[in-house]
DNA sequence: GTCTATATTATGATAGAC
DNA sequence: GTCTATCATAATATAGAC
């Protein structure tokens, strides 16, 4: 995928590479599609299982957020092509199966729980505890990321222009949220 | 693209849906290589030029750059596969000439000039004028578009979870580059 | 669980007639 | 500027021997 394209994707070349022989592939997938889907799954878990501990042993609250996405997002850029596969669908006719879906619901879990223990705790104000700022973040993460990938492939996470602003744009969910209302009348 | 991936686009499937022979292609084009490269420079043009008109006639500065960041967004979502290939190089051997790559350089222009415009309307603070907040407000515009294309194909700009987030991300400049530097001791 | 052999289909590209 | 014919190569997938 990191040569041709995530598309380009080969069950042929897969065998060559093994050292077997194309028809021995479909002793262990089903087709092609089979391989896309365990490298989805597998993607999605090791991308969840970063997120998980970096923010283990952390402040829970921004601090766990924001060390969960720059590992999730420290993983991605190291793995561009399987990054593609999982966050672009670059393969119209392949459609992840449940199973290989279910851990991007425990990574929306674990953020939306960062979430709400920074509200708990006072950082952001209590609109952050919300579907809409789960999505600001994941935009602000996503585009990073893509930006990095594209106009620096190859650069290490923290170099380049793009991903040291992570931390700078979860700052701004402060901005967006913030913990004390703004003064205002009484309603 | 938009069937089979951009990374399928196929030569003998664009002479087949031409009603011509492959053989054919080859006076206009003299590879593949340059199909995609033909598609990445209308696409870059095609995006220079909606965001030109939508900054035209609106009050330069943060206007401007909203109108013209929102036609952008638009234009993408209405196109996806071709803002694929512009944005997240999906064909690794593909690599666009200096030509098709141009309009893109003008498009930084339009945007760099409107942060500088909303500088001098005292909108931003003058650390506005700058390539970092170029690069910001490039992160949330491919952030929400590569959200929405990958979590909501097909649906319209406007609607949906991600594009609504552009004007109120837009909004987090002025957080970022506060226009009245927050009071501190003369330095 | 590996292989050979094969079916079927596709690709990008070129030579050369018209 | 179109075509036919062709080259060289590749792909996914299956049947069936071992």
């Amino acid at each position: 995928m990191t040569e041709e394209g995530v598309n380009g994707l080969s069950l042929s070349e897969v065998a060559r590479r093994l050292g077997v022989k194309p028809p021995s592939i479909y002793k262990y997938f089903d087709s092609i599609m089979g391989i896309y889907d365990a490298l989805f799954e597998r993607g999605q878990r090791a991308n969840l299982e970063v997120m998980r501990a970096a923010m283990e042993g952390v402040e829970p609250g921004l601090d766990a957020l924001a060390a969960g996405l720059e590992a999730s997002g420290r993983w991605a850029v190291n793995h561009p092509a399987t990054a593609q596969l999982l966050f672009w669908r670059p393969v119209p006719s392949f459609e992840p199966t449940p199973e290989a879906m279910a851990p991007s619901f425990e990574m929306v879990w674990l953020q939306r729980r960062a979430l709400a223990d920074a509200v708990a705790a006072k950082q952001l104000g209590p609109g952050a505890d919300s579907d809409e700022a789960l999505y600001v973040t994941s935009v602000f993460v996503s585009g990073v990321i893509g930006q990095a990938m594209a106009n620096e492939p190859g650069l290490p996470w923290g170099e380049g222009r793009f991903s040291p602003l992570l931390p700078k744009l979860l700052g701004l969910l402060a901005a967006l949220y913030p913990p004390k209302p703004a003064g205002r009348r009484r309603s």
